[in-house]
DNA sequence: TTGTATGCGTTATCAC
DNA sequence: GTGATAACGCATACAA
C-alpha cells in the first residue's frame, strides 16, 4: 500500500526480483554494488515486506495456533508463555484462543485458524470429543495435542506428563508423613490428567493397603473456587488428615477453606497437588506440589509440532515427560522461604538452533 | 491446496466468482438454484476459503495483536483474555507476544505482527521509550495502549485505569483503619502505573497530615518475589503498620513475607493493593484491592481500536476507567468467605452488536 | 442472471 | 548477473 517492492526496485535501479534476492539472502547471488543499492532504497523508503503476500506465496504462514481452555487460568498461562517462548525462538509467531471449556467455542478458533493457515496447532482439548476432528483431518494441517489427550484417542500426537506416576509420588508423600486419611479432589470425570491424577492416587492408597474410600474422590472442575467448595464440603463430611489435588488452583482453594474452617495446614490437613505454578511457591504454607516442566513442556511440543510441519507423517508418537516433587510446608515438610521457584517457568533457551525464518 | 473456489465452481456448474457471491452474501445476488448447487459443492468438497488470500485482497487480516511485558503474569493474562472475549465477540482473533519487559523483544514482535499486517495492535509498554515507535509511526497501523502510557507521551491514544484515586483510596483504606506509618511498594520507577500510584499513596498520607516518610517508598518490579523482597526489607528495617501495594502479585509476596516474619495480616501488618486479580480472594486472608474492570477495559479497548481501524483519525483520546475497592480481610475488614470474586474477570457480553465479519 | 479478467505483493522460473 | 513474467487464491468490476 504504502510502499512496495516495486518502489525499491525503481530507487535501486533494479528489478523487484533482485530486491527478493537481496532481501531473503538467496536463491539467487546478487553483485555487491547492487545489493548495497537495494539496502539503501530499502532503508531510505522504509520498506518492509507484506507478510499476507509472503505467505500466499511461499504456502506458510509461519505461524502456529494455540487454543486452550482458559487463557486466564495460571497453569495454561504459564503453559502458553513455555510455548510462546520455543515458537519464538524458532521464529514462529503464537495465534491464540481461548476455548473456555467450551466445544463449540474452541471448534470456532479451530476453523478460524485453519481458516487463516496456520502452519501448526497445538490444542488442550476440553471435556468430551472435540467436534473441530474433522475440520483438523481434512485440513492436513499437523497439530499436537498439550496436556490432555482426545477422549478416548491413543494414536493423535500428543505432549502430556506423567500424571499418574506424578500423581502416586504426591500421595505417597503424603503416606509418609503419617497421613492415612487421604482425600482427592479431582478435576472433571471426563477430562483425561484428571482420570490419570485420580489412577495415581489409587495406585498410592492400594500400595499402603489402605482402603479405596471411594467417597473420598471429589470430581470438580480445574480452578481456586472448585476446589474451595470441594475442600469444604470434604473437609465437614468426613474426616481427613490430608488431601491430594489435581491441579495447585484446586489447592489454592482448598488452602482458603482449611483456614476458614479453623484448622490449620500441614497440622490438621496436610495438602499436595499438581502442576507447579508459580504462585504455589508464594501461599501460606506454600505448596508441596508436583512440579511440570513448563520449559521442556514448551520446547518438545514446538520441536515436535514443527517436524511434523516439515514431515506430516513423521513423529507421532505421545511423549510423556516427568514431574518432580518439591517439597514445600503444605505437606508437612519444612517451608522454605517464600520464592524458591526459580520465577522462570519458561526456562532459558537451549542450544537448539534458534532460527528466524522471518524477517 | 487441497481444494480450491474452482473446484466448486466446476462442480456446482458455474464459475469461481458466483461462489464468492454466495459464501459472501454479496456483493452481487444469485439464483437461488444456483446458490443451492453451490452450497452442496461446498458441502461435499469440504471447500474452506483461503483466509490469506482474502486478507491479501481485501488489505485486512480480522487479527489484532497484543503485546503484553509478561504473558504469564496473572495481572496481563486476565487483561489478555478481556481483550481476546472482545475481540472475538467482533470476528477478530488475537495474534499475542510477550515483551519479557525487553525493549527489544517488543519491538521484535511489533514488527513481525506489522509484517503480518495486522489490523490493529495493543501494546503494553515496556518501561522507557519503545524503539518500536517510528515503526508504528510509518506503518500507520492503528494502535493503542493498555494498562500504561508510554513515558513521556500523553497524545498517544491509551486505556487507563484511575492509578493516582484508585492508589488513594487503598491508602485511605489503611488510615481509616487506624494505621499510621504506611509503607508504599511501588512497582519499577519509570514505569507509568507505578509512578501514579505512588502519587495517589502521596496524596492520602499527605491528606492525612502525616509525614511523608520518603524512605517507605520501595521501587521494585511487578511480581510476587520483589514484593516478598521488599516486604522482608521494609518490614526487618522499619517499623510500620500497613503496606499498600502497586500490585496485588507483590501483595501476595508480602503476605508471605508477613508470615514468614512471625507477625500476623492484618493485625501486625494490613495491607491493600491494587488490580483485583482472581488469586486476590483466595489469600489467606484474602486481599483488599483495587479491581480494575477487566471486562470492561477489554470492551472500550477493543472498541476504541476498531473505531480507529475505520477512522484512523478518530478516536484519540485517553480513557480513563474507575478502580473499585474491594474489602477483603488483608486492611483488617471482615475476612469474606472465599471465592467472593466473581471469577468471571472477563465480564459477560454487553449489548454490543456482535458482529463476526469472517466466516 | 452469469462468465471473464484483472490485481493484491510476493517469490521463483524463465530467458537474456 | 540481471530483467521480465507466471503463479499463489481470492474478490470484484466489467462485459455478456
Amino acid at each position: 500500500m504504502v510502499v512496495r517492492r516495486a518502489d525499491v526496485a525503481r530507487l535501486a535501479g533494479t528489478s523487484p526480483a533482485v530486491v527478493s534476492y537481496v532481501l531473503n539472502g538467496g536463491p539467487r547471488t546478487v553483485a555487491p554494488a547492487t545489493r548495497a543499492r537495494v539496502l539503501a532504497a530499502v532503508e531510505s523508503l522504509g520498506y518492509r515486506p507484506n507478510g499476507v503476500a509472503r505467505s500466499l506465496r511461499m504456502n506458510k504462514t509461519m505461524t502456529l495456533g494455540l487454543v486452550v481452555p482458559d487463557t486466564a487460568n495460571p497453569y495454561f498461562a504459564e503453559l502458553a508463555r513455555a510455548i510462546e517462548e520455543a515458537a519464538f525462538a524458532h521464529g514462529y509467531t503464537l495465534l491464540i484462543g481461548n476455548g473456555a471449556e467450551d466445544d463449540e467455542r474452541q471448534t470456532a478458533y479451530v476453523r478460524t485458524f485453519l481458516q487463516r493457515q496456520i502452519d501448526g496447532l497445538f490444542l488442550v482439548p476440553a471435556h468430551g470429543t472435540p467436534s473441530c476432528l474433522p475440520d483438523l483431518e481434512r485440513a492436513r494441517t499437523p497439530w499436537i495435542t498439550l496436556d490432555r489427550q482426545v477422549a478416548g484417542t491413543t494414536d493423535i500426537p500428543a505432549v502430556l506428563v506423567d500424571n499418574r506416576g506424578g500423581a502416586r509420588t504426591a500421595t505417597e508423600h503424603l503416606l509418609e508423613h503419617g497421613r492415612r486419611r487421604i482425600a482427592c479432589i479431582a478435576g472433571p470425570e471426563d477430562v483425561y490428567p484428571a482420570t490419570d491424577r485420580v489412577a495415581g492416587w489409587r495406585d498410592a492408597i492400594a500400595d499402603a493397603g489402605l482402603p479405596a474410600a471411594e467417597t473420598s474422590v471429589l470430581n470438580v472442575p480445574f480452578g481456586r473456587h472448585p476446589g474451595y467448595v470441594a475442600a469444604r464440603r470434604v473437609l465437614s463430611e468426613r474426616i481427613v488428615d490430608a488431601i491430594f489435588t489435581a491441579s495447585d488452583e484446586q489447592a489454592l482453594g482448598a488452602l482458603r477453606a482449611v483456614t476458614e474452617l479453623g484448622l490449620r495446614c500441614p497440622d490438621d490437613v496436610a495438602i499436595t497437588s499438581f502442576d507447579g505454578i508459580a504462585a504455589a511457591a508464594y501461599a501460606t504454607p506454600a505448596l508441596t506440589t508436583m512440579s511440570q516442566p513448563f520449559g521442556e513442556l514448551g520446547r518438545v511440543a514446538v520441536s515436535r509440532l514443527l517436524t511434523r510441519i516439515t514431515d506430516p507423517e513423521g513423529d507421532t508418537g505421545i511423549s510423556v515427560l516427568p514431574v518432580q516433587l518439591t517439597a514445600r510446608g503444605s505437606c508437612g515438610c519444612p517451608d522454605p522461604p517464600g520464592g524458591d521457584s526459580n520465577d522462570d517457568p519458561a526456562g532459558a533457551a537451549t542450544s537448539e538452533e534458534a532460527e528466524r525464518a522471518d524477517t
